[in-house]
DNA sequence: ACTGTACCCTGTAGGC
DNA sequence: TGCCTACAGGGTACAG
């Protein structure tokens, strides 16, 4: 479900009750999700207080003050949901069922400030483990992931010279996690429709030998930029079942160019063309092969 | 190296 | 109404 902007607004959203706050109760109502829970999971989490929150990728981490990190992935149908000690959401915005159903509800965390935070995921491809903070850059999990594509890191020049030596098409190089943390599905087809590029074209294409980036990358990473910039603006999208922490629902979907519009009209003005999808590396890629190139 | 496929699991939308 | 299929934002493993 979650792309780094959606991860992002959950981020914003469970900060201000996470940080500075100790788990006085955490309640785990199953033995893992995709993943087994770690070893003593609950004990390790009581009694700790969050000192920080943070996003790398489309993990959450929790630093805790036992030195150790709750990372957790919302994989396609996570959500974390906020209510006080009553039960009633902290917002009167929690229409249409944004709660979940309850028993999808796998860990429950109950907060020393009275938040009550709820994580509900019905596919369960999702998952929580503790690491340790001083090595997490070490860790299996953390240590192949490519530059956030929000910070200062994300230039042409590290684009163009990733993509030099790539055979794959550019959508699976823009998916791949170890190149650029955190886009997704949605997001790279927006950037790539944006930039004028198709999805089908060689990474490497796209490259220039030299090392410094001709026109396209440039453009590319402006259109990566803005589009996840926009999105995390507008408190990330609501495809099917995401909602933010407070149970309201993101208003990028209504941003969207060509994700899932097929057979629509191209919305760039000059082109007469199509949307179209085609499946990639098993993913569905919406694109207008009239103005991608 | 890269692609396609299957899989993890449940919910939902659409066709009949 | 139900039953069936296809598909879903993520990620990994494996065969070719």
């Amino acid at each position: 479900m979650p792309e780094l902007p959606e991860v992002e607004t959950v981020r914003r959203g469970l900060e201000p009750v996470l940080v500075g706050s100790r788990f006085q109760e955490v309640e785990q109502r199953r033995e893992g999700l995709r993943f087994p829970f770690p070893k003593q999971f609950v004990r390790r989490l009581v009694g700790m207080e969050v000192t920080r929150l943070e996003r790398r990728a489309k993990y959450l981490l929790a630093y805790l003050t036992s030195g150790e990190v709750l990372a957790m992935h919302l994989g396609m149908s996570g959500r974390f949901l906020i209510e006080d000690r009553q039960g009633a959401s902290k917002s009167d915005r929690f229409a249409n069922g944004g709660g979940g159903d309850p028993r999808h509800d796998h860990v429950i965390f109950r907060m020393s400030n009275g938040a009550v935070i709820r994580y509900n995921d019905a596919r369960r491809f999702g998952f929580m483990t503790l690491a340790s903070g001083a090595t997490l850059d070490q860790h299996k999990l953390f240590r192949g992931l490519g530059v956030e594509p929000l910070s200062e890191a994300f230039t042409p020049e590290y684009l163009n010279s990733a993509a030099r030596n790539k055979s794959q098409s550019l959508k699976s190089f823009l998916m791949d996690q170890k190149i650029i943390a955190g886009l997704g599905n949605i997001y790279v087809c927006e950037s790539l429709y944006q930039a004028g590029l198709s999805p089908r074209r060689k990474a490497s294409t796209l490259a220039t030998a030299s090392g410094r980036p001709g026109k396209r990358v440039p453009k590319l990473v402006s259109a990566i930029v803005s589009v996840l910039e926009n999105a995390v603006r507008a408190g990330g999208s609501t495809l099917r079942d995401h909602r933010q922490t407070d149970g309201s629902l993101g208003y990028f979907q209504h941003c969207f160019a060509v994700y899932g519009r097929a057979g629509l009209a191209c919305q760039k003005k000059a082109c007469q063309g199509t949307v179209q999808r085609i499946v990639q590396n098993g993913r569905s890629t919406f694109f207008c092969p009239r103005c991608q190139k």
